[in-house]
DNA sequence: CGCAGATGTTAGTCATTATTAACGTTACCG
DNA sequence: CGGTAACGTTAATAATGACTAACATCTGCG
């Protein structure tokens, strides 16, 4: 009856509907909170279709969480190298992160609780992109802020990330682009305000 | 032949052990990612013992959560009326959460992933204690900077909650005294920010 | 002593769930 | 046309896991 084009569809955008919907489904309930069966249904398909796309439960976290962790480094890395001087650096940093967590609040929430359910070969490769994101921050608030040391300057890094990804918390508070502007003041404030 | 005394035990010690151990597991592995064998495992005895001290596994998750709502909202307060200020309530919040977030991390952990799988009866009351909880830092905001928009003070409390509660994700880069100086600072200055 | 209560144990039970198997269908390509 | 690749479907299968039942043990108290 619901005949829908199959093949004349973009190539891969199965797969990336799937990943869409796992996402929302893992930040909502969990990773172990959703069966397979929920996300075909999500997709409209049932069940046991997701493996034509993906090799299994674990891999579809995998290559979720292996993306975002790729998109924040390198979309960093870059327009950081872009950047003039140490403080357009820092700006360019927060615009990425915050745009990010303001328009993919779901992938920012599986992306630092789901970590732990990343089996191994994947697990070093997304950790290896998260350390190198921090140490581009560590790296720019050192040029920023020098003389302070780095295990503080890490400790503010994670403590900005707290801040910026809080956005799934306080969903429709505030217009995004209020949100942002907000988020950037606060976290702007709270580095400079890392030496006592 | 491992023969512990068991009556000669604390009233109620179990319970609170057993509470400890989940509180870890959970915040590890996620609420779903736990059995309640792995529970039993880590205080000594195995699976179903739980069940003298719980009715069941998402009982003994409310029992976690609501604690740690209450505890996080009364002692907010009481502290909250005995500040002479405004200025010194804000810094009686901010003492008890960072105290709280730094010698609690899996409790945090959990009270703000797992609320979606506390059956309804509990939920209700944890979410109210929640609100209040925010409630608490909005008016004393409101007193320390007037004529800032309620929605953007509670958007800045919730930045500063992921802010502060950031701890977890930087475990001993620093020691707690100076994560402690160092979490308070960006916070007031973060909350400072929150006029443009 | 002998019972009560608190706390465990092991062996079911029953549901859920990841994964695989076996089997269509549809569209394009030679 | 005929075949093949992409994509789905509905049954197994096999493991896991929450919860219950039936059965100790041990302490303290009458």
């Amino acid at each position: 009856m619901t005949t829908v084009q199959p093949s004349t569809r973009n190539r891969g955008s199965r797969r990336a509907e799937i990943l869409d919907a796992a996402a929302e489904l893992f930040a909502a309930r969990g990773f172990h909170g959703v069966s397979i069966e929920d996300i075909g249904g999500a997709v409209g398909t049932s069940g046991p279709a997701l493996y034509r796309h993906f090799s299994g439960k674990e891999a579809l976290l995998s290559e979720m969480l292996l993306d975002v962790s790729e998109r924040l480094h390198t979309s960093g890395a870059r327009r950081v190298t872009e950047a003039a001087d140490a403080e357009q650096a820092l700006d360019a940093l927060l615009s990425c992160q915050i745009e990010f967590a303001l328009s993919h609040p779901a992938l920012i929430t599986v992306h630092d609780r789901e970590l732990g359910n990343v089996p191994e070969p994947a697990r070093r490769r997304i950790r290896r992109l998260q350390r190198l994101y921090v140490e581009e921050w560590v790296t720019v608030l050192s040029e920023l802020y020098p003389g302070r040391p780095q295990a503080g300057l890490r400790a503010a890094t994670h403590a900005v990330f707290g801040l910026l990804n809080s956005t799934p918390h306080s969903a429709g508070e505030l217009p995004p682009a209020a949100m942002a502007e907000l988020l950037r003041g606060m976290a702007r404030a709270a580095l400079a305000a890392t030496q006592g």
